[in-house]
Formats: structure tokens, C-alpha cells, sequence
DNA sequence: ATGGCGTCCGAGGGACGA
């Protein structure tokens, strides 16, 4: 079973985009970040289509997530990790017997922004939140907007305190590590500068200026099932291409 | 560098992303 995770930056408009990687690469399950659209103008036919089933958290203008996958879905959650949440930034399904969580977790604006609390709040609550799954086989996907070390950012020292990297969000990010998951992509890949985000701005992707910040997390159950993970970040070179790259966790079948 | 680029909303520029 291959997990993807990919914030897709609009999915109307990545739509092509979108189909033509499913159609190239497959994946079993795919979590989609940033659709920026609500549930009603989501393309599921063009998912289903494809032989897909599709459960999603969608929302006007700014965030929404969904869950695709060719293995029916159960024990649905949408709104993780706060039910209340007006920003439609967590689902999560029961697949195969793994329980996945696909997120689109705060970018946190800027330190001195009321987004950067929400984010370290939000965190606090995921944290709380994971404990429940954290025993079962767990798949933890997304675009955490954290990047955990310096290897993970094209220029550290630029970036040394700044939102993403900063010392509060890294510690948020290793609370998660200590419910018993695992970087899966750093288990298997010990070289840093390898990025899954690249600003639009400045010519990022054709410097390799990213940052590692989507992610997959996983019990040990799962890592013992991982075979590797992938950055496609090819797509990010591609026209008309999300700043985000697909990232993908491959499994042994049971 | 309160910028660069891209998307959305909605009709012009502001919000937001990371």
C-alpha cells in the first residue's frame, strides 16, 4: 500500500495536474491539502472515475482536505484535531487496518501574528488527540509546516528562528516523535537538502531553496511494513505546478 | 527588503501562504 500526501495549492486549479499524477503513479491512498474549495465543487467524479473513493473536509478560499483511496474507508473523522475548528485542516479514515491521518496543519504567519499561538495550540491538541491511535497501526500524512531540523532548510541560518524552524514548532513537532512515531522519510534518507516545498518566489525550485516540511509520520508497526519514501519533486518542475512536491510512503502488504 | 509568486474573491486590490 503507497500512502501519498500532497498540498496541492488549489485543487480546481491543479486539477490536470492532479489527474495526471494519479494516472502516472497510482498511489493507493492520497491525502490533498490546501483545496480551497468547499465539499459541493470538489471533482469527485473525475476521482471516482478513477476508481477511487473519496471522503473530504472542504472550505471556501483557504484550506480543506481529503482522503482518496482505491480501499474503502471506515471510521470516518472529519475536523481533526479540533472538532470545532472553522478551518478544515484535519481527516482521518480507517484503511486496510491502518488508521490515516492527513493534515494541513498552520503555517503560523508570523511570531508576533495571533496565528503563530493557534499553531502551537493546535499542535498541543494533536498531540493530545493522536494518543487515542497512537497504539494501532498509524500513517500521520500531511504538510505539517514544520521543518524538524536544519537539514531540512536550504539556508539554516536564514532561517534560524523563523516560522517553520522555530525552536517552539520543532518541539511541538518532537512531542509528536514521542507518542511513538517515526519521520519515516529520515528513518530511510540520512542527507539533508532534500526539500518538499519551494517558494514561488525567487526562483526557489530552479535554486533548490526548499524546506522539508510534509511529512509522514507512522508507528512502529508501520515503519517495520516501509520499504521507503519518496519525494517526487520532479512535479514541482512541472508547468503550472503546486509549490508543494508529492511525497510517498510505500508499504509491504500485510 | 512588508518584496519576489500564485490563488482566491470578485471586479480592484487585499488576504493568505511558507
Amino acid at each position: 500500500m503507497n500512502i501519498t500526501t500532497w498540498n496541492v495549492n488549489s485543487v480546481r486549479a491543479r486539477l490536470e495536474r492532479v489527474l495526471a499524477w494519479i494516472d502516472a503513479y497510482q498511489p493507493d491512498v492520497l491525502g490533498l491539502q490546501e483545496l480551497k474549495c468547499q465539499d459541493p465543487e470538489l471533482p469527485v467524479e473525475a476521482f471516482r472515475s478513477r476508481g477511487y473513493h473519496v471522503e473530504s473536509l472542504g472550505q471556501k478560499t483557504y484550506n480543506g482536505v481529503a482522503l482518496l483511496s482505491k480501499r474503502p474507508m471506515t471510521d470516518v473523522v472529519r475536523g481533526f484535531p479540533n472538532p470545532d475548528d472553522p478551518q478544515a485542516r484535519g481527516i482521518s479514515a480507517v484503511i486496510d487496518g491502518v488508521r490515516v491521518v492527513n493534515l494541513y496543519c498552520p503555517n503560523g504567519g508570523d511570531l508576533d501574528s495571533d496565528k503563530y499561538p493557534y499553531k502551537l495550540g493546535w499542535y498541543d491538541r494533536l498531540e493530545m488527540e493522536l494518543r487515542q491511535w497512537a497504539g494501532q497501526p498509524l500513517v500521520v500524512c500531511g504538510d505539517f509546516n514544520i521543518a524538524p531540523a536544519d537539514g531540512d532548510v536550504w539556508d539554516p541560518k536564514r532561517w534560524e528562528g523563523q516560522v517553520l524552524c522555530s525552536v517552539p514548532e520543532r518541539e511541538r513537532f518532537q512531542r509528536l516523535l514521542d507518542l511513538g512515531l517515526t519521520d519515516s522519510w529520515r528513518h530511510f534518507h540520512k542527507e539533508p537538502n532534500v526539500f518538499t516545498w519551494w517558494d514561488y518566489r525567487g526562483n526557489g525550485y530552479a535554486l533548490n531553496q526548499g524546506l522539508r516540511i510534509d511529512h509522514h509520520l507512522v508507528t512502529k508497526d508501520i515503519l517495520a511494513r516501509a520499504t521507503d519514501v519518496t519525494v517526487d519533486h520532479e512535479e514541482r518542475g512541472r508547468p503550472q505546478a503546486s509549490d508543494h512536491a508529492p511525497v510517498t510512503l510505500h508499504l509491504r502488504d500485510r
